[in-house]
DNA sequence: TATGAAGATGATGTATACACGATAATTTCC
DNA sequence: GGAAATTATCGTGTATACATCATCTTCATA
């Protein structure tokens, strides 16, 4: 618990409000990644003094890039009794794979249908460079270009809309995504769900894109899950106060 | 444009902070109804010290309730100049609606297979209540109830994160399917379509369920399209700002 | 007269200060 | 000695003040 409070005290970079976007963006942008890789786990405070020491400004920005952090459901604000990042349960973490299996179902589904022959030979590019990094072992490289593969996809339906909600929930669920690359043999399996996935894009199959991005997604689920309930078992009872 | 500076400008209620939850909360909800009620129209400037002069508080809590509205897409956001409320193209009404249609289908392809037989009973309660408003010709009663039969729809899923998503796209939506509501006809046909929906869910019949609800929200867009051209072609530019 | 630049005006972005509420520690009473 | 109440401390909620940026006006110049 040592190193966590510190993660929190410690100072940061300066954090300029020159750079292009503003402070709250940046500042939201790192929990955000602080969040999915773990620093700040699930239940953890997030106090507004202490955010604001560390990077240098005040308490104003901070407000806000919580607030963010809170519309994407990456964090929950307790009137009166501060944020805290989500925690989940077993059964959240299945109502949020499941939508995402929906939801990228969805998208592959209508990407089969509407994509350009540009863009299903950008999606076929990204598939084969993902093949790259599993014979290279780059489980980072693979997460990134695995990302890029998804986003396609989502484009590919173009409904900007349906992509914005997609990414949302892909956002949400993104902490938990994210222990499958530690597994090597995951990363194969990963890509060779990828193959059938291209293939029946590629041919405009509707159907077949559909029910092997749903199951694609589901198999990290239930990696996810064994995940989730081995550290719950490790850590007992985490203690974030309810709801008044 | 006169009556809307006046919309924004006229003070109101004093928004005690007292009541259950907190000021931000209060305004973003009184700001929504504007904009669903189309007092605020899309493109309309939201400036924070008239807000603030309105409801009589200072900028913090209006600056929180604008950056609400924008999480949920109500309002867009433009660094160093300011909130405006969103602008529909009928390219986004498209995107919204097909959204909203694709999440409907797969909520009812859901709760056709999961609502329990309570669950069945409220839904099919509810759409005979909703007879009475549309014989009534209560088009307000009839959209209240219809909130109602909607919602008990996504529930019947049992899944929170899905029931969070659509709702958050139908708040988007909302601006726009309100207008079916002024057409008597609308009321009866949009009844009529709830019945067979109705019938395929009792049964549990998934797959008519799903294709059912598609294609009510899909009326809805049609009527919600030509509304909006109608309105383009009477008022031609909507001067909107750019992103820089 | 038209055009462009400089100043004025006002809004947004950020910082600081105060008020309220919650939690925790200490004190007091049983 | 233990439990309940009171006070102390700290964080959130709100208000206000200052800095920065955008826009509009105005005046000078071509």
């Amino acid at each position: 618990m040592i190193e966590l409070t510190q993660s929190l005290a410690m100072q940061s970079a300066p954090l300029e409000p020159s750079d292009g976007v503003g402070i709250a963006q940046q500042l939201c942008q790192t929990l955000e990644d602080d969040i999915v890789t773990g620093k700040l786990p699930p239940g953890q405070r997030l106090e507004e003094p202490l955010l604001a020491k560390r990077f240098g400004v005040s308490r104003t920005p901070v407000r806000e890039a919580l607030q963010l952090l809170t519309a994407s459901e990456l964090a929950e604000k307790i009137p009166n009794k501060g944020v805290y990042v989500s925690l989940a349960t077993p059964e959240r973490l299945t109502a949020m794979f499941e939508s995402m299996a929906e939801l990228e179902g969805m998208c592959g589904r209508l990407a089969a249908k509407r994509m350009t022959s540009g863009e299903r030979h950008n999606l076929d590019k990204l598939h084969h460079e993902l093949a790259e990094t599993v014979r290279l072992g780059d489980s980072d490289g693979y997460e990134t270009l695995n990302r890029a593969f998804h986003n396609t996809l989502y484009r590919g339906t173009h409904n900007d809309v349906l992509v914005d909600v997609t990414l949302s929930v892909r956002r949400r669920v993104a902490p938990f995504r994210r222990v499958q690359f530690t597994s090597m043999s995951r990363l194969a399996s990963s890509h060779a769900e990828h193959q059938g996935i291209v293939d029946a894009i590629l041919r405009g199959d509707v159907s077949v894109a559909e029910q092997l991005l749903y199951d694609h997604i589901m198999a990290v689920h239930d990696i996810s899950q064994d995940y989730l309930i081995s550290l719950r078992e490790a850590s007992p009872a985490n203690d974030m106060p309810a709801f008044k």
